[in-house]
DNA sequence: GCCAACGTTGGC
DNA sequence: GCCAACGTTGGC
């Protein structure tokens, strides 16, 4: 399938201590930003607005998908780059020359219960995404159009027991 | 807390 | 530009 006019598909990470679905849902939106690594910047800017992003709790027991966000705004230069003392404060980046990037996500959903990593990897339609593999440590991965639907098919019978 | 895997840094 | 050392991520 071609996607080049539909939407796409993502994973982002996020250590639910730090930020986790609950959060997002009371914010109902935030800005992505503090991710400062290369290859997830490149995908951060290639998000799109109205593309489903997979919410995903890394570092807790257990590690799952828990729900589901929207690309609302595309990345723009990160602005914790820019203050100093910051954690996120990059010296090297200037305003003209931004380094890092960070669209804005809205919450769409909680899932009723969260997927586990377990289920994910057992699972025939979702084995092989990013999260999956050991050693991947990239906290935003694209995701396959049938590794969508496939999270969706978990969280839709985790609903029903 | 352990440890495997990966990214980054810096000496040469 | 190589590569060893180091730091970080993240599942378990």
């Amino acid at each position: 399938m071609k996607d080049s006019a539909a939407g796409k598909f993502w994973l982002v990470k996020s250590e639910p201590d730090c930020y986790s679905i609950d959060d997002l849902k009371k914010d109902h939106s935030t800005i992505w930003d503090g991710v400062r690594n290369y290859q997830a910047r490149n995908y951060l800017v290639e998000m799109q607005p109205g593309d489903k992003v997979l919410f995903y709790h890394s570092s807790t027991q257990p590690a799952g998908v828990a729900g589901l966000a929207v690309v609302a705004k595309p990345a723009a230069p990160d602005p914790r780059q820019f203050l100093p003392g910051d954690e996120y404060y990059d010296p090297k980046a200037t305003r003209s020359k931004p380094r890092w990037f960070a669209p804005t996500l809205r919450f769409e959903k909680k899932f009723d219960a969260l997927i586990p990593l377990s289920s994910i990897k057992s699972f025939a339609a979702t084995r092989k995404m990013a999260v999956t593999q050991t050693g991947s440590r990239l906290s935003v991965n694209p995701v396959q159009p049938a590794e969508f639907s496939g999270i969706l098919l978990l969280a839709g019978k985790s609903r029903q027991k």
